[in-house]
DNA sequence: CTTGACCCTCCAGTGACTGGAGGGCCTATC
DNA sequence: GATAGGCCCTCCAGTCACTGGAGGGTCAAG
C-alpha cells in the first residue's frame, strides 16, 4: 500500500506519516522506486497512533504504548500507569482552563462592549483587579 | 530599574522580558553600558502582559490588548470581542479535554492494572473499540 | 510525448519561550 | 591593582508535533 492510501485509511496526513517514520515510530519497507510500501502491520500501528494522539497522549507516550502493545508479556499495570498519568495531566489542564474561563466570563459580562472607552477587562489586566472582579489566578503554561 | 528587579516585580523571567522586547511588545531604554533601563511604564506593561498571558491570551492578542489599552479613544466593544473570542476557544478546549477525560477514565477503570498482559486500554487503541468501551472521539489539535 | 497525479528529500517555520556559550561590566574585598 | 562573584549583554539552538514549500523523480493514461 502506498502512502496516500494509508493516509485515507488512517486519517493521518502523508506528512505526518513520513514524520512518524522519521522519528522511528514505524518502519515501512521501500519499493524499487524508493516509494514507501506499507504492510498491514504498519497501517495498524498508524491507526493505533492516531487514536492515541486523539486521546492527547504525547509522542513519547505513544512510543511507550506501542512498545507495550507489541510486547506480549507486558503487565497491564504499566499501561494503566501511563494512562493514569496522562489523565491526571488532563484533569489539571481542565482545572486551569475552568479557572481562566471563570475570570474571563466575569470580565466579559462586566464589559459594556459599546463604543465608550471604559473597560473592566483592561482595568483588570492593568491593575490585577477590575472594580469588583474575581481574584486573577496565576496560571502560566497552557 | 534593571532587568532582574523588573523580573522580581512582574514575576516574568528575564529571558521572557528580553523576548518581549525582541518581538516589540516593550521598548525599554538603554544605559551607557548597554544595559536595559526600564521605566515605570515598561514595568506596568509587563505586568499587564503577565496577567493577560496568565488568562491564556496569545502573544498577538496581548499585542492587540496593549494597543487598545494605550488608546484612550478605544471602544470597549473591541476589547470585549477579543476576550469573547478567547473565551470561546477556551470553552472548546475544555469540551475537548472533557471528552478525552471521559474516554480515558472509562479505559483506566476497566484496566485491571496487574501483571497480566490483558489490557482494554491497548485493545481500544488497537481496534478503536475496547470490549464495551465508549465511542472514541476524533479530536486532533490539542 | 505530454499531462497530471503521485512520490521523494530537505529546509524552514510555527508559539512562546528556555538553556547555554561566550563575553563585558560593576562592586567589593584583599 | 588584582580578583571574585554577580550582574548584564548577544546570539544560537532546542522544545513539540507537525506543516508548507521548493525542487525534482516516477507512473499511468491519452
Amino acid at each position: 500500500m502506498n502512502i496516500s492510501n494509508v493516509a485515507k485509511k488512517t486519517g493521518l496526513p502523508p506528512k505526518t506519516i513520513r514524520y512518524y517514520e522519521d522519528i522511528g515510530l514505524i518502519r515501512p519497507m521501500r519499493g524499487e522506486n524508493g516509494y514507501r510500501v506499507f504492510r498491514d502491520s504498519d497501517v495498524h500501528k498508524l491507526a493505533f497512533l492516531g487514536r492515541a494522539r486523539a486521546l492527547g497522549f504525547s509522542i513519547e507516550d505513544c512510543r511507550t504504548l506501542l512498545a507495550l502493545y507489541e510486547d506480549q508479556d507486558r503487565a497491564s499495570a504499566n499501561v494503566k500507569r501511563v494512562a493514569q498519568d496522562h489523565l491526571d495531566k488532563i484533569e489539571d489542564k481542565i482545572t486551569q482552563l475552568q479557572s481562566m474561563r471563570a475570570t474571563l466570563q466575569h470580565l466579559v459580562r462586566e464589559c459594556a462592549g459599546d463604543n465608550r472607552p471604559d473597560c473592566p477587562i483592561l482595568s483588570d489586566l492593568a491593575t490585577g483587579r477590575a472594580p469588583g472582579a474575581l481574584p486573577t489566578p496565576d496560571l502560566r503554561d497552557t
